[in-house]
DNA sequence: TTGATTTATTTTAGCGTCCAAAAAAATGTT
DNA sequence: AACATTTTTTTGGACGCTAAAATAAATCAA
């Protein structure tokens, strides 16, 4: 359904494009913001007016080589995103830690805080005010006044409801549906989101490669579960409940192996590290207990035991590959994404996978479809999911600012700091 | 990514609002159009002015009864769609018969005209010309100039690359790629689109009630095969191919019984009607020809058998609801959609398969999951298909249209009738 | 019958945003 | 110093929207 237009919307989205564009090309002159934009000098100067009298847009002088222009002619005077505009924070949550990125308007980020947290152990209503109570903290250390932060972004490992801003499951913690948007909101008066880790590196890996990623894209993200970040008509897709791809809780084999989630035969029961380290230690069983998390150093020995020959190692990253490859299959067969990636420190054992996992897509996929789709691995950084977590929030920065009315904020109205 | 607005894009967004808000509610007064749109009276004055020059829209005087305002004051005179300002075409394909309306401007439809055709036998290059040549006829007989149609919409059985126009695979046809957009855009001139018959059926849900179906839908079509139409975010997706929802090839058991897509295992191998009925025979083995279709009245036979008892035919039909909940429980995990609606005439026997479908998601879905969907079984109409079709089709020209210069329809430039 | 009242539609005057074209600015070239 | 070149700003107008005023067309009430 189509909404009424006016000379609002028209403000509001070309404002928008302005920003956006200098937010991916980095500092611009109008001339070139007038070709990227595709509006007319004369409305770029228009918009840059307004921007800069409002403290969103600054102009970084000349700066000497130009690159491609130092012909003659007018210099051209390029424009710069303002860092002093306002500041955001990233919020990472995963097993036993949180991990906080502040980042100016301009995205520059400041030394990344990691903090340790008994996350799963702690009272679910505590959490919150714990986390509140580390931003403060961490802010007053980095000389960052709270309010001058508009926006809070915060990704979690497991599922993420973007609607209530809780986290109704999560390997992080022992409770269930623990409230973080609302707490938060409340003890510091900023708004928040949240959102989970495969999506946030789907984000990151849009503002890398806008042309590449931004069709329809599925990221797998391999690691302590199995993720899916989905991007659909280059907008990450949330689902109807803002819960949209467990993929590691689609089922793959009716009454198979025990998954953390408590049903059988989920995808995340054979392919995460618990299902892999599962099968090599051929425990079936109950006697083998899911809950417990995989220490790192324990999965580092079975890769190396599988590099080395140790084919009851081999088999178990084969299975995980396998299993892998039909559900990328049933996910091709539903989504027919142009491009499925891999990422997550999972994919460290790709090799052992690789071969398992196009068999796999062979014999569960119609040619026809899996013709066209491009596969890509990506070098896991951790720093994927707090940029992913930036990039998102300072875009929905941008969308508000571009309405050019403080007054659009209703998140705004009358805020303080508790 | 944000584009460039300008009044073009305010007035095209605006026009498209009052055709659109037309064609969802039927003739409408001005006074009407502007609450319902938002827009004030001068511009549906303006609007309205516009489109009635253009003969889009016209008057149809004041219509005695308009219900609740047979009070005093000037009275209403309503504005509706034009039937004559051009026709639409929708085309069925299926195994053995092509199905055409015709319908105008305003939606009102002809008298569907069924073609038996033997689509399974025909050469791939003949079949669109023979299409092209039916259509001639029956417009013609209808009375309807070929030169006033503006579009043709193609609904399919099977897949449907909508960006080629061709039909990769179909149980319709034995042979593959047919093409079908470019010769029929290339015989009679006038623009063409394809699509399955399961987002069809997903549009004709959104024009019967849109508030319902428009957030995240998932419509499940059972039938000689088993589609899927996804509405995601109010619009029906389409994949990157154009072939997105291979629902029925999604695979559910590795190495499980053949398919007629030639892999194994797929949800139609057990869900669909040649299926069901292999597990009645049981008949695993490669004695039964997947590629025979399964006639009306064996399969009317068998739900007959199941319905008074034989457990061999209770069996093969709980068996295929087990698979389809399993299906259903996969893709809820991928899409997380507000609600599921199964339709097609496989639903008839919905009750000889709904216990085993609740089962598999129980056992398939985490409890989280699965409590926010919301089920639904819609009676099956086979005109679902072709309004589907044309709701699309008319949707598509009201865009076209709310440009307001013909110039803007580079399809139609130069057009010739062949 | 006539004027008051009511409701729908059209007209008028003005606003915001965009844009083409002209003007101005700032530098290089000769 | 005059001219050339390129960027940016200014000017003047177009388009589409809207509030408010004007008009239209009916009912109601005396």
């Amino acid at each position: 359904m189509l909404k009424k237009a006016n000379s609002d919307l028209v403000r509001r989205q070309n404002r928008g494009l302005f920003l956006e564009t200098l937010r991916q090309h980095g500092p611009l002159a109008r001339i070139t913001l007038g070709h990227r934009t595709g509006l007319s000098p004369a409305s770029i100067t228009s918009i840059s007016a307004q921007l800069i009298d409002e403290g969103l847009v600054y102009s970084i002088g000349e700066d000497d080589a130009v690159s491609g222009h130092n012909k003659r002619g007018r210099p051209q005077t390029r424009l710069a995103l303002n860092p002093k505009a306002t500041n955001v924070l990233a919020v990472s949550i995963s097993v036993d830690s949180v991990e906080l990125v502040f980042a100016d308007f301009s995205g520059v980020t400041h030394e990344p805080a990691k903090l340790r947290m008994d996350t799963y152990d702690i009272p679910k209503e505590e959490f919150g005010p714990r986390v509140a109570l580390e931003i403060k903290a961490n802010a007053k250390r980095l000389g960052i006044a709270l309010n001058s932060i508009t926006r809070i972004g915060i990704a979690v490992q497991g599922v993420a409801d973007t609607i209530t801003g809780e986290i109704p499951w999560s390997p992080a913690f022992r409770a269930r549906d623990i409230p973080v948007v609302k707490p938060l909101e409340r003890i510091l008066g900023i708004p928040c989101s949240i959102g989970n880790n495969a999506n946030m590196i789907a984000e990151s890996l849009i503002a890398t490669d806008r042309k590449k990623y931004s069709g329809n894209t599925a990221v797998v993200f391999l690691g302590h579960g199995v993720g899916l970040g989905l991007i659909l008509n280059g907008v990450v897709y949330d689902g109807a409940n803002g819960r949209a791809a467990e993929f590691g809780h689609m089922n793959h084999l009716p009454d198979g192996p025990l998954c953390r989630c408590g049903r059988q035969g989920c995808l995340e029961a054979f392919s995460a590290d618990y299902g892999i380290m599962r099968m090599a230690n051929d425990r079936q069983g109950h006697d083998f207990d899911v809950h417990a998390a995989v220490r790192d150093e324990d999965m580092r020995e079975l890769e190396l035991a599988a590099e080395s020959g140790d084919t009851v190692a081999i088999n178990a990253f084969n299975r995980a590959g396998e299993v892998l490859g039909f559900g990328i299959a049933r996910l091709i067969a539903l989504i027919n994404p142009q491009r499925v990636v891999l990422a997550g420190p999972g994919t460290r054992v790709y090799d052992l996978m690789k071969d398992c996992i196009w068999e796999a897509l062979r014999r569960g996929l119609v040619h026809d479809l899996r013709k066209y789709v491009e596969f890509e691995v990506v070098p896991y950084g951790k720093d994927m999911i707090t940029t992913g977590t930036l990039v998102e929030t300072l875009r929905h920065l941008d969308r508000v600012f571009a309405t050019g009315q403080r007054g659009a904020m209703p998140e705004f109205a009358g805020r303080k700091i508790a």
